[in-house]
Formats: C-alpha cells, structure tokens, sequence
DNA sequence: ATGGTAGCGCTGCTA
C-alpha cells in the first residue's frame, strides 16, 4: 500500500495540480491539508473519476482536512472523539479506515509564536491527539498519523538550527509533544528509510527559499511499529514543490509491502 | 534588509 500525505494550501488553486500528481504517484491512500474550503466546496467527483473515494473536514477559509483513497474509505471520523457541538471547532482531523489501516490526516496548529496563547494551543492539541490515540487506536494495531505536525522533529530537519533559536517548530515542548507520540507507538516512517539531514518537506515562499535550500521537514507519517516493519520505500517528492502554482509543502510518499502469509 | 510571497477576500489575517 502506498500512502501518502500533502498540504495543498488551498485545493481549490491546487486541484490541477493534485489530479495530475494522483495520475503519477498513484498513491492508494492521500491525506490532505489546508484544504481551506467548505465540505460543500469539496470536489468529490473529480476525486471520484481517478478512482479515489474521499471523505473531507473543512469549514471554509482556513484548516481543512480530507482522506483520499482507493483501497476503501469507512468508519470516517470527523474531528476528535467527543468534540463538542458548541465549541469552537477548527477543521484539523479526520480518520478513516482505509485498507486495513486506521488513518488519520492531521493539521497541526502553527503556534505563531513561542509563548504566544497560540502556542499554547497548539501543545494542547497535541496532546488532544495523544489522548485520542489513547482512547481510540491500539499501538499494536495498524495505525497512521498523516500530515503536517508544524515541527520539525530535530535540528537536522531545519536548513539552520541557529536561525531558529527560540522560534516555533524546534522548541523543546513541541518536540516533546511529538515524543509523546512516538512514546505511545509510533515511528517517523521516513526516517526508517532516510538518515541524512537537511531532507524538507516545507519551504516559505518568500525570498526564494525553495530555490535556496532553506527548508524544514515538518510533514510526517507517523504509523505503528507493525507498519514500520511493513516499510520499502519512502521519499518526499520535492518535484512536486516546482513547477506552476505550486504548494509551498512537497508530498510525503510511503511504501508499505503487503502483509506476508 | 524585522524583509520576502501566497491565499482568502476585500481589510487585514494566516502561514
């Protein structure tokens, strides 16, 4: 099975350029972030015509969260377990049952700032999502956490830890936050296959820092130590980040062999 | 160079 995960930074502007890398990457399951619109914008039918069922999260102007796949789509579980009707909802995860693995897309917040009520936040969500794979998944099980967690998981993933010396998605509790996570079971599948440094999956478009090298690997697929075993291949497909209109976030791809007799 | 670009949507916010 391959999966694999991409922030879009608008599917509207990226349609195109998500159905033409559907045609070659032929993932059997895609998580997507930052869709930024409506469920009742959410071009099911063009997903649809490539053979992909999908099951979308979004409110409109920010966030979003959708799962793509060929290889079935159930039990889809929009936001966090027991999220309350009245509360301020942003669209970050959904989860799926998707050939056999429970999937999840995830958009972590951003932060902003170290110390900012943002921040804050954001390490609350974080541990909203530990406790959900507390209470719903099994570490045993077949479980993968797809998207972009907004950190960069140690400073071989920045272009230059010295730039980012007290900023946002290198700093000690948000990297905690992230070990909590593996802690319960779960492996940075990338990383099983890739140890070099300076790998990104991320860029800002501004000041040329994709043609500059100046990146961050801040999108993972995090997934159970029985599909970390099932790894042959992985690769963040930086051809994607070029080209016309593109999103600043290259695809994750991962390559999980099929489950032996 | 406390800059720069992109998306949403129409003014400034978010990243």
């Amino acid at each position: 099975m391959r999966i694999a995960t991409w922030n879009v930074n608008s599917l509207k502007v990226r349609l195109p350029r998500v159905e033409e890398w559907l045609q070659y990457a032929h993932p059997d399951v895609l998580c997507l972030q930052e869709t930024k619109m409506a469920d009742g914008a959410f071009p099911t039918m063009a997903f649809a015509s490539l053979g992909y069922e999908a099951a979308h999260h979004g409110n409109g102007r920010w966030n979003g969260v959708a799962i793509l796949s060929r290889v079935g789509l159930e039990d889809v579980v929009a936001g966090f377990e027991g999220e309350q009707e009245d509360e301020i909802v942003e669209s970050r995860f959904i989860s799926a049952t998707c050939g056999g693995a429970r999937v999840s897309s995830v958009y972590v917040p951003n932060g902003r700032s170290v110390g900012s009520e943002h921040y804050e936040a954001k390490l609350e969500w974080l541990g909203r999502l530990r406790e959900h794979l507390q209470a719903s998944c099994d570490p045993q099980g077949r479980v993968a956490i797809c998207g972009d967690f907004n950190i960069a998981p140690e400073d071989r993933d920045v272009y230059d830890p010295a730039k980012f010396v007290g900023a946002t998605h290198v700093s000690d509790a948000e990297r905690k936050a992230l070990a909590a996570l593996t802690d319960w079971g779960l492996v940075d599948a990338f990383r099983e296959r890739h140890q070099e440094d300076k790998l990104f999956s991320w860029w800002d478009y501004r000041a040329g820092d994709f043609h500059e090298h100046r990146g961050m690997r801040i999108d993972l697929i995090l997934v159970t130590r029985v599909l970390a075993d099932r790894i042959t291949w992985a690769l963040i497909d930086r051809f994607a980040r070029k080209g016309k209109l593109p999103s600043d976030h290259a695809p994750l791809l991962v390559d999980l062999a099929d489950e032996g007799p």
